[in-house]
DNA sequence: GCAATGCTTGTAAGCGCTTACATTAGTCGG
DNA sequence: CCGACTAATGTAAGCGCTTACAAGCATTGC
């Protein structure tokens, strides 16, 4: 494939000296590369002595091992990879980058694809993540294909689920509980007196975390209301322009919703703003909460509503339960906690 | 579509066959490794009928390349790695995104890492991408360490610069002149009539971009009101709550500055609340600008007026360079245009 | 002082794939 | 129908590293 090189790399290409391997430190330290590897991987496995001197030869002619060499004897890359649905929505983006960090503290480099919310791209991904020799996977959700998941058992990939979380066995995850967070929220809502309640979400097919926030809003309905209370829905991508043309439909039906709830704090900005653009009142005409906590959310006016949702401590933990899972560790599933974030879009019903 | 997979890693590990290799799939229709393997690398060269029956078995036993010894035999991992300075700011992941996006097309894996803006962590990373195959490097900006790029050069890993651009010649990069967009803004700033002028910059050592910003700003006072024209500046990190405590600083200088010119929105986001939080109004007493043209910029009350960075194109034609560089081809630094988005955080200065 | 014991180090066999080169099959003009 | 030439396929040599196993060596107990 890489026949000619272009100018630039043509150049480079030219007179490099090919970089030193593990032989040539071994000769220039007078030991076999196997002492060489060993003062590397196991340096209690070498005699002080020893070490020291390989490791300096190492250091003068700036050894590196070479990658798929290594990969191919030691069988793991140390190299992870995650798929989320996309780093445009902060959200993904700062847990993704707690995650990388973490994943550095240990020695570990992260192998990046986005699934735009498609579960085939997402499958597709997988595959070429897992192609790519990631030891091991950060899924975002618990719905996919069984398949999906048997291919990953087959292949024997460790694998943990982020942003979800449920009791009981099933797939290792670190992760909330989005109906328990969405319930809390939606019970606040309804214990203001709201009884025409609305919620734009995203599209919940395939995505149990979406589905999950949207039923948590029924249940606290019937429970307020009795199993008769309905609410309407309305299911669009996330995107804050789609927030607001979902807006201005449910402020256009009769009677009006007092309060949408937002499947994420993308879909509420944009639902704020729209209301904001249609002559409205937030909160005295209509009521808006959010999911995420992200600056957007404290940014708008009135200020969001909403359930944070601990991104970083996310990341920060499924890579360090990714690290144990890959040094022969056990691991167990984690929780976390989020909370309520009161902030001015929500209030009391206006008196009509 | 529900799925309970019962993920017990140390289950998956134990009977789990090893995975056909290139010698299983050619013995199993009866040809040689040679020729599955240009049936997967390149099929015109195996006449059609064999490369039928290969793929066909190819499909049938599941086979996918050992990632290590493709990388070991061949020299190439088609993995491109990637380190920005964080992926909390939005303008960086949504870069981020659309340049993976691109590579994907291209068959090519991302490796991602972030420098969080210090360049002794950004050197450490470079080295850990490399050393693990990464075929070529995404880099933003141009501001390293010398022994840095002679490191790229002596290995001979292509690199591109991203979210800066410079004429003449240099490393290749695609990016945009951060001097001329904030030239452009500040000018607008100053023909409104502002003389107070105040810069609020993230720290200009290391950093090209925000240096570049913070001396268009210093050109443009210049050629308003004369060498002699002093503007305050500002250096605090990217942060929202940084912007808040800097504005705040600013607020309570004597003149106060009637105009504060953010080094990108985050910044100008905190500034503009902070302000609001004191009382002021925005622009009648302060106008503000900032740069990239986030999210949160329209959002913000009023919405910030700014420079709208080509974020998508840019992370799309670094891909694409980076494709065309490894492919063999040769590859020009490509200049984006950015544009001034006016909206309601400027205005001329209040009248005191 | 000698064998047993436990470290340290060396030897060498792969890991699975790509590819230069050798070999064989196929095509075509004469 | 044959020889020359081209296209298709096979052979086999690495690529650089890890690691099981072997060998060497210094202690230690008796």
């Amino acid at each position: 494939m890489l026949q000619k090189a272009n100018a630039q790399v043509s150049q480079a290409n030219r007179h490099r000296p090919p970089s030193p391997t593990l032989q040539d430190v071994a000769t220039a330290a007078g030991v076999s590369t196997a002492t060489v590897s060993r003062c590397l991987n196991a340096p209690d496995r070498v005699v002080a002595k020893t070490r020291e001197k390989v490791l300096r030869v190492v250091r003068e002619m700036g050894y590196a091992p070479n990658f798929g060499a290594q990969a191919l004897a030691a069988k793991r890359t140390n190299t992870i990879g995650a798929i989320i649905p996309t780093m445009e929505n902060a959200i993904f983006a700062r847990g993704l980058q707690a995650f990388q960090e973490e994943l550095a503290r240990h020695g570990l480099t992260l192998l990046v694809a986005s699934s735009s919310y498609q579960p085939d791209l997402e499958e597709e991904q997988i595959r070429t993540l897992i192609a790519r020799g990631a030891d091991a996977l950060l899924l975002i959700g618990f719905d996919r294909a069984q398949g999906v998941y048997d291919y990953l058992e087959k292949r024997g990939i460790p694998y943990v689920i982020s942003w979800a979380h449920r009791g009981g066995s099933g797939p290792l995850a670190v992760g909330f509980d989005n109906r328990a967070a969405m319930r809390l929220l939606a019970d606040k809502v309804f214990a203001l007196g709201h009884e025409a309640v609305a919620v734009i979400s995203a599209p919940v097919a395939q995505n149990d975390r979406a589905r999950e926030r949207v039923e948590a809003v029924q249940d606290a309905a019937a429970a307020a209301h009795g199993a008769g209370a309905a609410i309407s829905i309305v299911e669009v991508p996330y995107a804050i322009e789609n927030g607001a043309r979902a807006m201005a439909d449910l402020m256009a039906q009769t009677p009006r919703p007092t309060a949408v709830l937002c499947g994420n704090d993308v879909l509420a900005v944009g639902a704020l703003a729209r209301t904001r653009a249609l002559g409205l009142d937030v909160p005295r005409d209509v009521s808006i909460t959010g999911f995420d906590d992200i600056e957007l959310a404290q940014i708008a006016d009135p200020a969001l509503t909403t359930v944070h949702v601990p991104h970083a401590d996310m990341g920060r933990e499924a890579a360090s339960l990714i690290a144990r899972l890959l040094s022969g560790g056990t691991g167990e599933s984690v929780a976390l906690e989020t909370r309520i974030v009161m902030r001015g879009s929500l209030g009391p019903p206006g008196k009509p």
